[in-house]
DNA sequence: CATGAATGAGAGTTCATTCAT
DNA sequence: GATGAATGAACTCTCATTCAT
């Protein structure tokens, strides 16, 4: 008996998942140029052909990845969009953050990699990127302003780039980071 | 008649600086994978085979580059080293770091990047690179704890990771990064 | 429908012996060095690129050919493995050498010229071919002892050269040298 | 005081045959393809540039070698030109020939490599340098039959044949080859 | 639909040779 | 004359991509 038209839709679905979460993971542990499709090929259990029925290129495929995985990101901090960030919400948002941050350190990695290599990856597919996260900012800055601080226009900046930075050293230094520590001092500076 | 051996020695030096300069620049836009030889003799007007009269590999290149760079680095901020950081000194310290971000915002991009692609440098010299650093934070954390700061070893790091993200958005969005700003407010809260 | 693997196999299998019987002339008729891997690949009929699924390297290359020449002549000369050597198995012995020193004149050249260049070929290969014909002195010592030689064991080093030196003549002056004659000569002066 | 032409002609000579025989050394050791002119440049203690005052190319530097060495090898072999061959002079061609055996063992060495590959020397050269052995040859067979040899002209080829494999065992294998045995046998067959 | 043998452009690297000094 | 910095052609090897099966 043939596969009905949605169990192939299934297959194929899952397929593309266990390829980009296998090309995710060697893209971030390697770097994009040094992870091979022979490699991601072979760690996703498909042949190389194959991946090309998936993706037109290994650059489509990096795209599709940096994608789903700010789709993902995007839903999971689908906060109720009235515009207004109260305190729970706040900490509720950092603590998601913190959490979802090792959890997906193959992702952050290779985000990290990719908007320090901009020419790996094309300006239309950045700007799209970046649209998705800037209602945040507003968001974002009128919390900060109604907690208090003066120029919160300022301060946005500041609260991004130091979450870009325990981000990135947690990532880094896995084993070592007092992420737990840091966590309670931002929420300690910013919600409560 | 042949070249004096000071001669030669001098006409080494200009080469090497201005090799290893245009490396960085091209390492630092394109990625070290992206950024062929080839590229980067054209860049420093040089052919390919001299490349190699001077680094043993593209390796050695990338290598040479981040050891001078952080030679430098160690210099530029060669404070008084009697193991105590005034207020003054902070302020120096800070100003100095932001000011150089940008000159030295090849190096900085390149810095981040090699540190995320951990394949593309041997640990040996990570671990040299790293143990330069690693007399500052001793000296920080003193000077927060003067501050009144609790648990100043979790603040070094925290304020490190601050550091480190003001210096990857500085540097990513170069234009529009308010950068006095924030400088304003890290020496707000860390300095008066 | 993908190739079974049995068929991928065949193919393979043709594949190789393709590519070592056009290496194994180019490397005996310019060198190792000289024949080059796209002189090679063009002699067997494939793209360069193939010519790494098959082997690592053109040292790889070279060592697959020498031992599957060794085996080759190993199997040639089985003789009865009762460790004694025959007037009649002797004169089988040389009339198999000489049918094919020529036949099998390229490997011969090639033998000599890595024989000549220790560099091109690691001391454990080496040895391992070496050790392949060891057992075949001891007998050959055995045989002319009994033949009424006196110092049998300076005379298997003497024979054993007196073939080398016919073997390289016979080879380098393929067209002129009297083959024939001087197998007639062998056999009077060590069968008969 | 400037050197005199005839000052200046001696140090060139002198150089010219320092030269060689690093190139010499360095080619029969490491092969005419992997001794590289640096190597030997460093090797004779001059600079490569000079090299190319005394040889236009590597090539020729090869032919310069190979002739002076075959000039040599007649030299010492300069018999009394009477066409005859004696016993006493037999044993004596012989006895210098062992001789010179492992003292010019870099020079046999190379020739066989070059011999074996035909393509790095040109045909010019070779029918050149064989021209001056041939007449040895000559006289070689006159004595082999006054000495009783049936097919003189065959013998001729049977002894050529094994004094190069002789030869080539004994360059190859010098710390284990019997030759003061072998050379006594050679003797004994074609003197005593 | 699925495979992996096959391709070929282009990467890093080497080295004989040249030439300004 | 003497040097060695500089060149560039040619090498070995890699890998994204294609396509016959």
């Amino acid at each position: 008996m043939p596969r009905t038209k949605q169990q192939n839709e299934k297959i194929k679905q899952g397929r593309r998942v266990q390829i980009e979460s296998s090309a995710l993971e060697l893209f971030a542990k390697r770097g994009f140029h040094s992870a091979t499709i022979a490699d991601i090929a072979e760690h996703a259990g498909v042949s190389k052909g194959l991946m090309y029925s998936y993706f037109n290129s290994k650059e489509d495929l990096l795209h599709s990845i940096l994608v789903r995985g700010f789709k993902k990101l995007v839903e999971d901090f689908d906060l109720n969009h009235d515009g207004v960030l109260t305190t729970d919400e706040m900490r509720f948002y950092i603590n998601s953050l913190f959490k979802g941050m090792m959890e997906e350190k193959y992702y952050w990695k290779l985000y990290f990699s990719v908007t320090l290599q901009p020419e790996v990856i094309d300006k239309v597919l950045f700007d799209e990127l970046l649209s998705i996260v800037k209602p945040f900012f507003a968001v974002l800055e009128k919390y900060l302003e109604s907690r208090g601080f003066e120029q919160p226009n300022i301060e946005v900046v500041y609260f991004h780039s130091l979450l870009d930075g325990i981000l990135l050293n947690a990532i880094m230094n896995e084993d070592f980071y007092p992420i737990d520590e840091i966590k309670e001092l931002v929420i300690k500076r910013y919600v409560k």
